[in-house]
DNA sequence: GACTTTACATACATACATGAATGTTTGATT
DNA sequence: AATCAAACATTCATGTATGTATGTAAAGTC
């Protein structure tokens, strides 16, 4: 039975969406072809190229879907706490651990982009992207650091860069590793426990 | 003009090791066809088939490689600083970053299994060898907390497990990103920065 | 109601990649 | 010296992915 309408059409690009998420998610990108995620929403690959342009336009797409709300979540934190930069620094890495927690589609494609996607020259444009909205992130967190330091709660021989590459590293890293296996640690009680330690270290 | 006898064999071996590591770290591995690692080796397929089963045996040779030095290393500052369990703990960490920063099979080899291989089920055996030896190492690290718990130079509320899954943490963090751009920072000063940071944090 | 466009399905052409089978040359063994 | 087996090269058969071109029925537009 074929569907037409445009909120159809829309139904049908979210379907394509969700299974490639999923099959990439499980499965690895390169490991997964386009055959696949069609059968999978229930399509062919006609429809696939209908709405994308090949493979990597539809990871675009996933991260676009993600994107948006996690630019908005930003915004309205780094509103908050002006007056105390190191907890403003704890809160915002807690909150993109949560994300990760809980969000499915938010861990899904961080699952993607860290696990089950090969880090070369094709998918360039899709990292590229990736860092961006991070380094941004970086260069903010190194002004808070900086701000605590002029304000006395960090001793001065810190160095803001290389500590939040520190801080961000941390939290890659129990990313990096939760995703493995789930089960092995709870990635939100760890995740305090550290990011509290490693701020303890330099007060 | 062909080559018969048992060294030169053994170098072919080598030189197809090599063209592998060099190819799967700078294309990614399944963007990597064996065609092309036998041509960068200046051999045919048919060389690689004789050496090896297929691509995951090919790797896992390459993990081979570089195993069986790191293991003794390992075993090596196993020994060291008994009695100063988190200087232990800081010098051990501190050496795989300088293996990593330092030694071109090494940081090769971290590279592929981070950014350049998708961890599907097929590369799993590749994935639990690569975990097996960490995961001992974890357990050894929380027993040097531990100590150092008992001889009052952690504070008692720290849990030691989760310490060392954030100890990890940030040196895979500190790899992952820094293997992103090895221009970005300093991987050796970084982590001897934020290593410490960290441990002072519980101390 | 005629016309255009959307939203797909179908079919096809091309390009590789894999693995096995087979062939060939030479070192190693006796 | 004869034989065997190692170390590859060559060829082939098969599967599979991609992208594109074309077909088509319904939706949208006027």
């Amino acid at each position: 039975m074929v569907r037409r309408t445009k909120a159809d059409a829309l139904t049908t690009k979210n379907e394509l969406l969700d299974a490639a998420e999923r099959l990439f998610s499980e499965r690895g990108v390169s490991n997964t072809s386009m055959m696949q995620v069609a059968e999978a929403a229930g399509v062919t690959r006609g429809a696939i190229y209908h709405h994308f342009e090949n493979k990597l336009d539809l990871i675009y797409a996933l991260m676009e879907r993600v994107s948006l709300p996690v630019d908005e979540m930003r915004d309205e934190l780094r509103a908050q706490l002006p007056d105390e930069p190191l907890r403003q620094l704890r809160e915002r890495s807690l909150h993109v651990v949560h994300q990760v927690q809980h969000d499915p589609h938010m861990q899904a494609l961080v699952n993607i982009l860290c696990h089950k996607c090969e880090y070369v020259e094709d998918t360039l444009p899709i990292h590229l992207r990736h860092l961006s909205g991070r380094n941004e992130c970086i260069e903010e967190f190194v002004k808070l650091v900086e701000l605590a330091q002029q304000q006395g709660s960090v001793r001065a021989e810190v160095e803001p860069r290389t500590f939040v590459i520190g801080l961000f590293a941390l939290v890659d890293g129990l990313f990096y590793n939760w995703l493995l296996d789930t089960d092995y640690f709870d990635l939100g009680r760890a995740a305090e426990r550290t990011i509290d330690t490693y701020i303890a270290g330099i007060q």
